[in-house]
DNA sequence: CTAGATGATTGCTT
DNA sequence: AAGCAATCATCTAG
């Protein structure tokens, strides 16, 4: 404003300072053009000479009808330009985003114990999100995760420095500007927000691919789940050795199963996935285990040492004699398989009373233990 | 390559 | 929630 109240005289005869001004009588209009010209020039210049130039400018008799000029301008232009405010909807996209990695530990303060939010959204029998608790695939995929998480934080470092710096750096030429043309503190506000947006719009990206990276990972190791491996020979054996030993009632509690699942190196769920296929195996083809019977249970009375019931008999309510009823069983196999019956052993059925067999209420109304298994072995 | 074995998953029942 | 039954997908021995 202040420009405005010293008009703009007829030139006096010589300018205070105009000192590379080639021209040594230059038309009268050729004055602004000048300026503008040097203003324009100022950009192609290095900092040293664009100091320089710049100084001359400040100094030019023209500059504070320049300046008066630029503030009409201005006046009109912002008014039109006023109103039209930044953020759009993709503060919710972003949130998302960020909620996203939040919950994959990719994000966040501290990466939580085991990618806790996706195993609760897993299915029952095994943590679906996270399946072998002590694989190898496991501890290759969060070192995967932590992977994406270092390059995802070293590049989101990145862009805020270089934000930082691109923001300081405008900030500090429109102040510079501000001396040859009106820039209000406000317009300086509204670069920088300008700026924060265009930069968020880049952040956004990468937390978009990072989210597209962890998910391909993550289906990457569902497909790997698929790919199953047999059990070592150990967990096997320790599976095989409880459940004939516990033939009259093959249910592990809680313990039990953890018990053999430490002894086997596998988790709880892959030890209650082998006794319920076992069961189901067992119950369709007695025959077929037959040998795997007599030597598991010839094993388990050799070696007495094996894991033991640990209250998943003495809890079991469908068999409460659980003192000796294991041991004739045992002697009660090694018969059956001296003498194969042709039906499937009906007989190690009848003793075991057919464990926690649901067709028994609708597939025998005499109460046929023997049906049971003739029934379910088809 | 194939058949059988086997671990995992799914849908259902209790 | 645990278990059963059927099924899928992969592994493995021959």
């Amino acid at each position: 404003m202040d420009a405005q109240q010293r008009p703009s005289h007829p030139s006096p005869p010589q300018p205070p300072s105009a000192p590379r001004r080639p021209p040594p009588s230059p038309p009268p209009d050729s004055d602004t053009a000048d300026v503008l010209q040097q203003i324009m020039a100022i950009t192609d210049q290095s900092l040293d000479e664009a100091q320089a130039r710049k100084h001359a400018l400040n100094c030019h008799r023209m500059k504070p009808a320049l300046f008066s000029v630029l503030c009409e301008i201005k006046e009109k232009t912002v008014l039109s330009i006023r109103g039209v405010q930044d953020e759009g909807p993709s503060s919710a996209q972003l949130r998302r985003l960020d909620n996203m990695l939040l919950a994959e530990g990719v994000s966040g303060p501290e990466r939580r114990g085991r990618g806790a939010p996706a195993a609760a959204a897993a299915g029952p029998a095994t943590p679906g999100g996270c399946p072998n608790d002590n694989g190898l695939e496991h501890s290759d995929y969060r070192a995967r995760l932590s992977h994406i998480g270092q390059i995802y934080h070293s590049e989101l470092e990145k862009y805020e420095q270089a934000c930082r710096e691109f923001t300081t750096h405008v900030a500090s030429l429109l102040r510079e500007q501000s001396r040859i043309r009106p820039v209000s503190p406000e317009e300086i506000q509204r670069t920088v927000r300008v700026i924060h947006a265009k930069f968020n719009g880049i952040q956004m990206q990468l937390k978009q691919s990072a989210c597209e990276a962890v998910m391909a990972l993550r289906s990457g190791l569902l497909d790997a789940r698929r790919k199953r491996q047999n059990f070592s020979k150990q967990a096997t054996e320790v599976l095989n050795e409880y459940f004939y030993s516990h033939l009259s009632n093959p249910y592990p509690s809680e313990e039990a199963k953890e018990e053999l699942a430490r002894k086997g190196g596998i988790t709880v769920s892959q030890v209650s996935n082998w006794f319920g296929n076992k069961r189901i195996r067992y119950k369709k083809n007695m025959r077929k285990f037959q040998q795997e019977s007599t030597i598991y249970t010839a094993k388990t009375a050799a070696d007495p040492t094996e894991v033991r019931a640990q209250g998943s008999q003495a809890g079991c309510p469908s068999t409460p004699a659980s003192g000796s009823s294991g041991e004739a069983l045992t002697t009660l196999q090694a018969l059956t398989s001296l003498q194969p019956c042709p039906e499937g052993g009906s007989l190690l059925s009848q003793a075991r009373g057919g464990w926690q067999v649901k067709q028994m209420s609708t597939t025998s109304p005499a109460g046929d233990p023997g049906s049971v298994i003739s029934a379910a072995s088809n």
